[in-house]
DNA sequence: CATTGTGAATACGTTCACAGCG
DNA sequence: CGCTGTGAACGTATTCACAATG
């Protein structure tokens, strides 16, 4: 933490914003549903609806990965799902390694979105003895003493902590160690690691924490229902425009 | 979704931004650490090291709380552990309800961060009679047909929908229809819903996808070790400060 | 002429830097 | 004297609104 400088490595990035980044993934799935259901085209106002989001704030982020629409028709929709599938390096096979193999790590490795998207699970890794050589979800659980050549062997440059929080930071250490430059973190521990290493956290607590504050607020101050007592409101809004917070939850088995 | 309106109900809301709300959670895992290490006083500087933000961002966080610190000294660790809990609402009972009880519903049932924090698993709900009546974390799983007695009887107003994608939007409108107010959404879908109900959702694979965007950009400009392969770079960061984005990623058994 | 793409306006969030104070 | 609390500067994200255009 020394370094008053911002880090930011050589990465002048061809000017992505993270917010846009962070909606991406949603666009394609929205896309990916329209292909499977063989829609042509979309405009931006029904993908925005599909997506959750503004129809401009949809359109401004596609702005910055180029014109790829067609004004007065939309936006092709194969197109844009192989664009942004591009952008998001989802064209090539990431080989993900999950550590920590209880409850959550389990739900992870049985997750169906993995494949899909260019994800592979190529090893569970576990400290318990009695787990190794179990399969799960149909792949052999390993020792966590292996975890280096594991990583080296299937050239894996993405991990997936779901340990105990007691056992987070070593884990991500040796990762980090081995090769390992991306870190998707569940249990509920702040990770320390080097320049160049992108952490995301997963908290379930904090999430949880997050309803409570607005839940509180809401109990505090209907006393008489707000919007008159009637019929239920009826405006639906898509949820995903929740706030900015650039954080998330963790989760973590026993 | 026709409304161009901007929601935001009545609630002008005393003002502690989202982004400062999505952050007390963090500091407050720091604190009550302190806590049990028996630190009587922190700095902001020593604080915003524990939970890994920088200290300009958790003074002024804090300054939205109100004065708390004494300048020349510190934080009263105990203090400031009673005034977050106290503004997030966790010195309330709040009862929680999991509908869909695969491997992630039961990570989540065991997930130990809950009673700590006020929260309390109420019921866990499945549509499998299989596995209605087994308990699960200790905690029976109950039938969906008994949802809106269960979120009724206990007075649940947080709902978390661990089920499928397929399930989640209905499930959501059930558990709505019944009362829950807060709902924390892991299946990867979009969630509609009426005006004055939050939704958060934690989605795995669009975490992964972001992760994968920068793996990406990095492939693309090393070339040659970007650190020379000799040792690994030493420079530690706090992951805590990742970008905004103000969403998650989802999870889902099979 | 419906719809994109985008400057300009606005809102929000972070960081700086220092006055104020115990 | 050290550390908090905060106004002001800066940077980022969202929204508006309309000109450009297939």
């Amino acid at each position: 933490m020394a370094t008053g400088r911002t880090h930011r490595p050589a990465t002048r990035s061809r000017g992505i914003p993270e917010a846009t980044v962070a909606r991406l993934p949603l666009y394609l799935r929205a896309l990916t549903a329209l292909s499977e259901r063989s829609v042509p085209t979309v405009s931006s106002e029904e993908l925005a609806a599909a997506a959750g989001v503004n129809s401009a704030k949809l359109r401004k982020d596609f702005s910055y990965l180029g014109s790829y629409g067609t004004r007065g028709v939309g936006y092709d929709v194969e197109y844009l799902v192989y664009q942004i599938s591009r952008e998001l390096g989802l064209t090539q096979d990431w080989p993900v390694v999950i550590v920590g193999i209880g409850n959550l790590g389990a739900a992870l490795a049985n997750y169906g979105g993995f494949a899909s998207r260019g994800f592979r699970v190529a090893a569970l890794i576990d400290a318990d003895p009695a787990l190794t050589g179990r399969a799960v979800a149909g792949i052999p659980v390993q020792h966590t003493d292996d975890l280096e050549k594991i990583i080296q062997d299937n050239g894996v440059s993405i991990g997936v902590i779901a340990t105990p929080a007691g056992a987070a930071q070593q884990v991500c250490d040796r990762l980090v160690a081995a090769g390992v430059t991306s870190i998707l973190n569940f249990a509920p521990t702040v990770l320390s690691v080097p320049d160049g290493v992108d952490v995301r956290k997963v908290d379930l607590s904090i999430e949880l924490q997050i309803l409570a504050f607005h839940e509180q607020r809401k109990a505090g101050e209907e006393a008489a229902t707000p919007d008159g007592g009637g019929p239920a409101a009826v405006a639906r809004k898509e949820s995903a425009d929740k706030g900015p917070d650039g954080d998330v939850p963790a989760v973590m088995p026993a």
